[in-house]
DNA sequence: TGAGTGGTTGTGACCGTTGACATCGCTTGG
DNA sequence: CCAAGCGATGTCAACGGTCACAACCACTCA
């Protein structure tokens, strides 16, 4: 329990005025200098720069922000942090904004609706100059919000439903249509469908909308299901495969369609570990395109989610917006998701 | 491309006057009862509160930090959000804080200390409450910065060096001194390295440093090694291990330390698809115990790092200081990493 | 020589909120 | 009946910058 620092003992917080009066001119020009704006001369501007080197200065920017009314940050909000597929979002995000004097602040709500609203209260009362947040699904409140800041607004990840201001996504009703119409042409019949508990995840719930529909246009439909909340999701797509093929021993599923590639991945493991042959015995597909099943002994068939594009999308909406200063908006960009195929959803026919 | 917002056309932001006004007292009733913080009676509490509802005003927290002084943000300063260490340290962190007024906000590096340099600077310009950052090693003009302060600072994960403030973590010194005891007791001999290229991943080295003493003491030395970077790791994990041991088809190694669980898990899985007996023909061990490699096939042997722990210590000594304004710090925790053997690690004499 | 010019620097108001203190209207007790 | 006491509310000056504009300084050129 020892005193901090050692050198120059911080009383005082630093201000203009103090580099100002080491440096010998208003502090107006000492935050011009700073700030590279308006002409300074270059002998005052070295001089400025050393003293401010010296006392070790650090700008305030909650002063500059209160006083120019603009702040350089633009408010994230996502559910999660931990399942791969934001962080990548996040990259497509900063990728933009480290072309331009934006920076990325993020919220996380996991997946509930009122945390969603406190977490953009709180973003909000920073008066950022935009907001990402994803889904298009929220609180009147935090829909009231949103419509009422004056910033603009991207809501990212889906496109099925109506933005607030502008949205960067894919159709997850058509991902699901689409990767059921692949597995109708595999010639798969019997199929199962693991995923999570979906009350909160409307994207996961549109996918599984989009694939039953299609199903049903085939005369087909999901012959059993099961979910799962929390816990590693890769054991848990070994325990719930292992359920749901020990749940149909008389008549076996012939494919497992799951709602993420990580569960995917599980279930691709105790299939191998069993000696279940895929995709003989059985299909599987993912969702998501995760670049970790790269290193899988085979590869999971999957939908790409263009995250990486969709991150920087947004971030280029948002940038664009804050540079023209302009109120447009409204833009509505959709997505095409890939399917890939992968070495376990091939069978009968050829696909597509 | 229409009009953004339907019902309130939001002119000029709005402002603690404008509730004023709308609620008919004054400026201050209106703060004093949008904190809770004063006195005052319940009718106006009511009025007030109904008048910023209706108004949808979102307080602004620049002008209130500038005014109090106080700001409740704190800076979380980490080198990589996509690899499931950092994102659990920070849910440590964040249950944490989730109890008291303060919110991180989080800065990536991407390990690079210049970048770790200007992060740090814009952050400080918000004058955060306090700063939790990866890492003992930054650069002179960082460690300054932190210094100068005169907030609580706290390093993590590592505290193998000399902190500036306060530090949480574990000694990857003595990771890596144990993990080689570890397995030079059950036997070993012929043993590969495989990590990450490490000139600027500080813990990564330690461990080596660590491990490579002991088998020094042992009379040993690493047989071969392999380094990566970029990429997925799991796949890494692979081709380097098949790589490592093509290339040792002589004299064959009988273990392989991976210097993170990702490429642990992946060489894992080469052994497993090329019928490589584990861990009767070769041994195999990562670090970092994050619960992804509970899905696995066989538990790979590692070492916990404590992550969780360490970001909820971190917390709490920043939490601490703000609440009790004490300028006290200087605390430096160290954890006990816990050796994990799993599946594949046990051979000759018994394990510890 | 004096007005014009353009680059540099300073001045004072203001951004929206909070802290300290003053004020007001009432109740209370000697 | 009045001073004291108290809760509820208002006033005013910060907080540390930035903005718009004024002022100043050579110089140039007629």
């Amino acid at each position: 329990m020892s005193q901090g620092s050692g050198n120059t003992p911080p009383k005082r917080p630093l201000t203009l005025r103090d580099v100002s009066e080491a440096s010998g001119v208003s502090e107006m020009t000492v935050s011009r200098v700073l700030r590279n704006r308006g002409d300074v001369s270059e002998a005052t501007r070295a001089k400025v720069l050393e003293a401010a080197r010296e006392l070790g200065y650090v700008p305030n920017k909650i002063a500059g922000a209160l006083a120019s009314s603009r702040v350089n940050l633009v408010a994230v909000i996502i559910p999660s942090m931990s399942n791969m597929v934001f962080p990548e979002v996040m990259t497509g995000i900063n990728d933009v904004l480290e072309g331009t004097e934006l920076q990325a602040v993020v919220g996380i709500t996991n997946y509930k609706p009122e945390r969603e609203e406190t977490v953009l209260y709180q973003m909000l009362s920073w008066r950022p100059s935009g907001v990402i947040i994803a889904g298009l699904e929220h609180t009147e409140a935090a829909k009231a919000m949103m419509g009422a800041a004056g910033i603009p607004i991207v809501e990212i990840m889906d496109t099925d439903g109506e933005a607030i201001d502008s949205a960067v996504g894919i159709s997850h009703r058509r991902a699901g249509r689409k990767m059921a119409q692949a597995i109708i042409d595999a010639g798969y019949k019997r199929i199962g469908f693991l995923g999570t508990k979906m009350p909160l995840d409307h994207r996961a719930r549109k996918r599984f909308e989009g694939f039953t529909e299609v199903l049903a246009k085939s005369g087909l439909e999901i012959t059993d299901s099961e979910f799962y909340s929390g816990g590693s999701a890769l054991k848990k797509g070994r325990e719930m495969t292992e359920a749901i093929l020990k749940r149909n021993v008389d008549e076996p599923l012939d494919f497992l369609y799951y709602s993420n590639d990580m569960i995917g991945a599980g279930g691709l493991m105790y299939c191998l570990d069993n000696g279940i042959d895929v995709p003989g015995d059985i299909g599987l597909a993912g969702f998501n395109g995760i670049e970790f099943l790269d290193g899988l002994p085979r590869k999971l068939a999957t939908m790409d989610a263009c995250r990486l594009e969709i991150g920087r999308a947004a971030a280029e909406i948002i940038a664009k917006r804050v540079e023209s200063d302009g109120h447009a908006g409204g833009e509505i960009i959709t997505l095409e998701p890939s399917l890939e195929i992968g070495d376990t959803l091939k069978r009968k026919k050829k696909p597509l």
